[in-house]
DNA sequence: CGGTATCCTGCACGATACTG
DNA sequence: CAGTATCGTGCAGGATACCG
């Protein structure tokens, strides 16, 4: 394939001074944790917890697909990672409330903008896709 | 396990005028993009190309662990997201130039305080874990 | 209700070999 | 150099059953 068919490159600036520039070494702790974060559930259990507190079973019914499994394993690591309250009744039946902690609020509001970037950019992702794949479609 | 080694829940606003809600449907174009862009590579490609253009072999020495296929895999789909670009020189042996795209520098815009919040709270979700270990911890 | 324990499967990914 | 193609497999994660 040509590379004709692909966007422009931006000529966005190459700041020098930026500090930003992360390790990227295999185990490196940011990684690590962008990888735990940027899971395919713990982004929409953060979502929802920063609403309002929610219990178990009215998680599982908002997240569609979600196995009784997943969502478990994965409020367990939000929780052992502090971003995730977790508050047992001692009533019966047994009632447990998931909240955000505060760091997990922190973390919610560099989420967002995330986001809302995607939902933002949707349409023109999927015109990249759709040009992509017609440049690249089988040629009859 | 009680729940009073839990760190407190916070008291984070429930923004009732908040239009953030996201679509829950396990089939939602957000959710799939989000999947593809927070995944292991992609951040990390993302965050190296925004500082300058780079060669395959660059990027292959740079990201610690990435296997061939992996990056090449992770390339085309940020190239089929219109994220990245690619450019082909045509001389031998061959050289391939990967850059931002404008959209994949928004995009980068929006990573950025994440990896920047990731960063400023690792030792705090180190502790947490640490704390959480040992409340869980074998009883001996 | 809110979990664990166990089993089983698919496929994501690494390793390897080949090519324009 | 920058890929494709093919094969093998580990483990993430679903399904199911059971428990306090």
């Amino acid at each position: 394939m040509e590379d004709g068919t692909s966007p422009e490159p931006s000529s966005c600036a190459v700041t020098e001074d930026d500090p930003f520039q992360w390790d990227a070494r295999e185990d490196c702790e940011v990684r690590q944790i962008l990888d735990r974060i940027a899971d395919k559930w713990s982004l929409l259990v953060i979502a929802l917890l920063e609403r309002r507190t929610m219990r178990f079973t009215e998680l599982k019914r908002e997240i569609d697909g979600v196995s009784q499994r997943m969502l478990t394993v994965t409020l367990r690591q939000l929780e052992r990672d502090g971003l995730v309250h977790r508050k047992v009744h001692a009533t019966v039946p047994p009632r447990v409330d998931y909240s955000l902690t505060d760091m997990g609020c922190t973390l919610h509001d560099t989420i967002k903008p995330l986001v809302t970037w995607t939902e933002a950019h949707q349409q023109q992702i999927i015109a990249a896709r759709a040009s992509y794949d017609r440049a690249a479609a089988p040629p009859a």
